[in-house]
DNA sequence: CATTAATATTCGTTTATCCGCATGAAAGGA
DNA sequence: TCCTTTCATGCGGATAAACGAATATTAATG
């Protein structure tokens, strides 16, 4: 079970712990696209999507096919992508709660609660 | 859409980007726990656990309660779980090719394909 | 074979993360 | 008040990650 989680943390988890190597996976939900086409949605330079392929492609999260000069980079397995809906599910959340926090704060400027509430089981 | 992807990055993504945190929040799963527990469970130093759980902590992750001189432990949120889970199954997947690979590899220990396989659309 | 286009990789620098020791802070009990 | 328990935090030091510029590789084309 450890070592599962291990394993997790060198093979899938580097795929999410970078917000570009994250937009790429988004690139290529709607199908398979060259490194070209993925360089100019970016913005940014071609080395740097070229290295985030790379980490992605060496734990087979994409896969690659040559046509011609160009590679192009397909999803391997698009449950990845579920993975991170659930993940933007839980993020919603925590900014409804934010921002009910920020609310209370204006309602209740100074909420001490000098009576410990939450201390509940005196026994 | 690429603004929600770096908020995943500031406040979800780092629960997963380290296979300790990972752990704590497997341990979670069954119900709140306190740092003492959480501790022994994973023999690692406690100011270690204190800093995993402050990463948590901080981004609204899990939730505290103190009770006495203890600080109890709550999954804010058990999707995370839901989501974790199915990068296992990702890596499952993986591993499942990773070990066809290497059978491949025993049957046909030079596979160089010198034949170009590869180059499957020859216009 | 020279050239061009597309992608990969090397390199040095900067930045972020993790770790554990030591210490600080808060609550409870004597 | 002093002491103990429980947890949080302030430090360096070590390790890893990300970045952009420059260069290497590969395939197609003339």
């Amino acid at each position: 079970m450890e070592t599962e989680l291990n394993l997790l943390h060198q093979l899938i988890c580097p795929a999410l712990a970078n917000p570009k190597r994250m937009q790429i996976l988004y690139l290529l939900q709607d199908g398979p696209q060259p490194v070209g086409w993925i360089t100019e949605t970016m913005g940014i330079p071609q080395s740097s999507v070229s290295r985030h392929l790379a980490v992605l492609r060496e734990r087979g999260i994409v896969n690659t096919e040559k046509q011609g000069t160009s590679v192009i980079y397909t999803l391997s397995d698009p449950r990845i992508i579920e993975a991170i809906n659930i993940l933007r599910e839980v993020l919603r959340r925590q900014l409804d709660v934010h921002i009910e926090l920020a609310q209370n704060i204006k309602v209740q400027p100074n909420p001490k609660l000098s009576t410990k509430k939450t201390n509940k089981n005196k026994s």
